[in-house]
DNA sequence: TATGCCGGGTG
DNA sequence: CACCCGGCATA
């Protein structure tokens, strides 16, 4: 099972012997890769996978080499979950509005769904400040498992109840991650809806988060950090001389338990 | 910079 | 379990 998905993605880079093309692009490669494509999100749980996405000419030399397979094997110990393959995948852009669950084929209709619902913008105006472009998503859509009008009646199994749209907010998570993705390599959001269902999304990009301007001065949101309270906890009210009066928790450095908030 | 504390140790 | 601490997010 493993070994049919390694074998599946080991068109990787990983040579051994010193690759007699001087500018092959992969040769940069892993070491590389690992660290620029840990983004800054919560679970530093990642797991990549060449998930061939539409680029069919990927200048890897024809070796089929067991050993860097076993190698491999080992590299990336982590579960290879086994992922579907793309097949029918469509670009959409879905509202983030809070429970506005919004699913537009066209950025330019999502733009203007969320300036007249939600931002409440002149209708006739096409004016654009951009702000908008923090209210949706562009998402990839597995067409298999969904039918064209995925609006509101989700006729979908009885087993997944739709989560409810709680999601962090666009902003301020997953920052660039979808960049340092050099012709095959995927970075992919590691385990928050992808398990149980393999039916609708698959991955959200977030890469227009950052445009020009404002990030800081957008209408304050549910916050999507914990805001962490700003109560006076043993430590600020002891200080570190008389230690041994803090509780337990702040003791061993753990959520003080004295000072709740 | 200091504080709060999560995650991951050790005994 | 109790206990400690690296390291990170946040103020």
């Amino acid at each position: 099972m493993a070994a049919t998905v390694l074998t599946s993605l080991s068109t990787s880079p990983m040579v051994l012997q010193p690759s007699s093309a001087p500018t092959e692009p992969a040769a940069r490669g892993w070491k590389e890769v690992l660290s620029a494509s840990y983004s800054s999100s919560t679970s530093g749980n990642w797991s990549w996978d060449n998930s061939d996405q539409s680029v069919p000419s990927t200048p890897s030399p024809p070796l089929s080499n067991e050993n860097s397979k076993n190698f491999l094997t080992h590299f990336m110990f982590d579960d290879p979950i086994p992922r579907k393959r793309k097949n029918s995948m469509k670009v959409m852009f879905k509202c983030l509005w809070k429970n506005c669950e919004k699913v537009l084929s066209t950025s330019s209709g999502i733009q203007r769904h969320i300036r007249t619902v939600h931002l409440g913008r002149n209708s006739d105006s096409d004016y654009s400040d951009g702000e908008e472009d923090f209210y949706y998503s562009e998402i990839e859509v597995n067409m298999d498992s969904l039918t064209e009008g995925l609006s509101s009646l989700t006729p979908t199994s009885p087993t997944t109840v739709a989560p409810p749209p709680v999601f962090p907010s666009p902003l301020f998570d997953v920052p660039h991650s979808a960049h340092i993705n050099v012709n095959g390599s995927q970075s992919h959001a590691p385990t928050l809806l992808s398990q149980s269902a393999p039916s609708t999304l698959c991955h959200i990009r977030t890469d227009h988060a950052y445009q020009g301007l404002n990030v800081l001065t957008l209408p304050s949101y549910p916050s999507p950090r914990k805001p962490r309270g700003d109560a006076k906890k043993c430590r600020k009210v002891y200080g570190m001389e008389k230690k041994d009066m803090w509780c337990t928790a702040c003791r061993w450095k753990k959520a003080c338990q004295r000072f709740t908030d």
